[in-house]
DNA sequence: ACGATTCGCTACGAAATAAGTAGCAACTCT
DNA sequence: AGAGTTGCTACTTATTTCGTAGCGAATCGT
C-alpha cells in the first residue's frame, strides 16, 4: 500500500507538486466519500462501511490507513473522525455541493 | 464503460445525490488530473497524454469519453478543452491548490 | 459465568480497472 | 512519393477493488 503524499514521488510524476498528490489521493476510489461521511459525524469502522454503500472492509481498511498517514483522519474513542487538516479539506471542497447541483441541472437539459 | 452522472444510479447508491456522482467521477484515476491540465490550455490527445505522465492511451481514451459525456470536456479544432461547466468545476476546485500547500507543510512537521 | 452480539480487522479468490506496448488509418509537410 | 504526426484501437499483463468468510477481542444480556 502506498499513500500518496506531497514530497514523495507521486506515481511517476517526479515534480513532487503537492496538488498532484492531492489528485492521486482523492483519485482513489472511496477516499473523497469517506471524508465526506466523516465530515458529518465520527463513525466506527462498521458504521463507516455501511454509510459507504457497504464497501468492502479490505479496501476500507487500506483507505483508513492512507488517510491516517495523510493526517486527514484519526482514530478516537468515538470512532474515526477528521483531523483539523481533514476538516479544512472538506471545507475547501464544500462548494462542490453547489456545483454538483448546477451540473445536474445542466445535464438534464 | 459507465460514466457516473447525477440522476443515474451511482455505484449502488440509490440516492442519486448529485455530489455522489461527482465523487464517483472524480474518484476515477486521472479524471481530476486531466481537467487540471486542460484548465491551463487546450491540448491534443497526445499532448494531453504527455502532460499526464504518459498515461496509457487506452485509459485516456475512455476518460475523454466519460468527461465528454459529463459535458466537462469538448473536442475542438484546437484540441480538447474544458466546457463552461468544466471550467466552473475547476474554479470551485481552485482553493485546493492553497490547501495542498498547507497540507504539505503540516505533513513535514 | 455463559453464550450471543458486536467490533475492528485480515485472508483470499474473483471481478473490474489501469498500464504498457504495438500498430493502423488519416492527415500534413516536404 | 516518403516521412512524420495525430487520434485512436487491440491486446496482454499488472494492479486495484470487490465480495465473502471468518477470527480474536470487547461488550452485552441473563
Amino acid at each position: 500500500m502506498t499513500t500518496p503524499l506531497p514530497n514523495k514521488s507521486v506515481r511517476g510524476s517526479s515534480s513532487g507538486v503537492a496538488i498532484m498528490a492531492v489528485f492521486d489521493l482523492l483519485g482513489r476510489k472511496w477516499n473523497m466519500r469517506i471524508l465526506w461521511e466523516l465530515h458529518k459525524t465520527s463513525l466506527s469502522f462498521r458504521a463507516l462501511q455501511q454509510s459507504c454503500d457497504g464497501m468492502s472492509p479490505s479496501v476500507l481498511n487500506t483507505r483508513i490507513k492512507q488517510l491516517t498517514d495523510a493526517k486527514l483522519v484519526i482514530s478516537s474513542p468515538e470512532g474515526y473522525k477528521l483531523t483539523a487538516l481533514g476538516t479544512s479539506l472538506m471545507e475547501t471542497l464544500d462548494p462542490l455541493r453547489d456545483w454538483s447541483a448546477q451540473w445536474k441541472e445542466q445535464l438534464s437539459k
